[in-house]
DNA sequence: GATATTAATCGTAATATTGCAATAAACAAA
DNA sequence: TTTGTTTATTGCAATATTACGATTAATATC
C-alpha cells in the first residue's frame, strides 16, 4: 500500500531503516558530501553545485534537518547548513553495527 | 515526479544511495538480520519470523537478490537464502567510507 | 517605503514503493 | 497422476517520493 508496517518491527530496525533512507537518494548523498567538503558553511549554493531546482534542494534539506543530521542557521537572507556531528556519530554507530555483522559463517548455500 | 535524476550524480553517489535504499526499509533490515543470525540457511520461515504476507517477503527478497546482497538456492520445494559475503563486504566498504568522513571541522554554525 | 535576494512553502504531476489476494510454477510424495 | 508444499508472479489499491513552477516569507539594501 505504499505504507510501511513499522509497528511490527523493533525500534532498532526502524531506526536503521530511517537513517539508511536519509541517504538513500543521490541528491541527499551529494548534499551531505558537500557539507562535509566545504569548511565554510554552505548555504544555497547547493542549488548551484547540484543540478536540481531550489524547491527540490530545500525539500531534501528539510528531510535531513528533520532527522537531525544537519542543522541550519539563518544568516541574513541566506541560510547556513552544516552537519550535526552528534547525530552523525550516532548514526555511524548504529549503521556500523549493522554493517559489521559477522560475515564468516553466513555463506551456507 | 517520483523519479530520481540519477544522471546528474556521480556513479559513486548513485551506488551509495542504492545500497542505502536496500536496507532503507525495516522489513529488509529484519530479513538481513535474520539471515545473519540463522546459521542454517533460512528459507520461507522468514514469512513466519516477520509478520508480512508471503508475496511481500518474496518481493523484498527479490530486491535484495537483484542488488546481489543475498543469493538463493533452490532445495526441493523450498528456497534457501543467504547473505552474499563478497557483495556485503563491498557495500560495507563503500558505506563506511561515506560514514567515516571527517567530522571534526564540520560544525560551523 | 520600495526593491532585490534568498530560502521556505504550496500545489500539483509523475513515478515509485509497499502490501496483499489470487494465481501460477516447481517440485516432492503418495 | 493427483495432491500437498513452497515460492514466484500478476494485478491492483493505497500511500510515498521526487521534482518543479508559482508564490510567500524574511531580510537586506537602496
Amino acid at each position: 500500500m505504499g505504507i510501511s508496517k513499522t509497528e511490527i518491527f523493533t525500534d532498532a530496525q526502524n531506526e536503521i531503516a530511517l537513517f539508511a533512507k536519509a541517504f538513500g537518494h543521490p541528491a541527499r548523498v551529494a548534499i551531505l558530501q558537500h557539507l562535509f567538503k566545504s569548511d565554510n558553511c554552505v548555504c544555497g549554493d547547493l542549488v548551484n553545485e547540484i543540478g536540481l531546482a531550489q524547491p527540490t534542494i530545500s525539500q531534501h534539506l528539510r528531510e535531513l534537518k528533520h532527522l537531525g543530521l544537519i542543522k541550519g542557521n539563518v544568516e541574513g537572507t541566506s541560510v547556513c547548513y552544516c552537519i550535526n556531528p552528534e547525530v552523525w556519530s550516532s548514526m555511524k554507530n548504529i549503521l556500523s553495527e549493522f554493517l559489521n555483522q559477522d560475515i564468516t559463517k553466513v555463506d551456507c548455500c
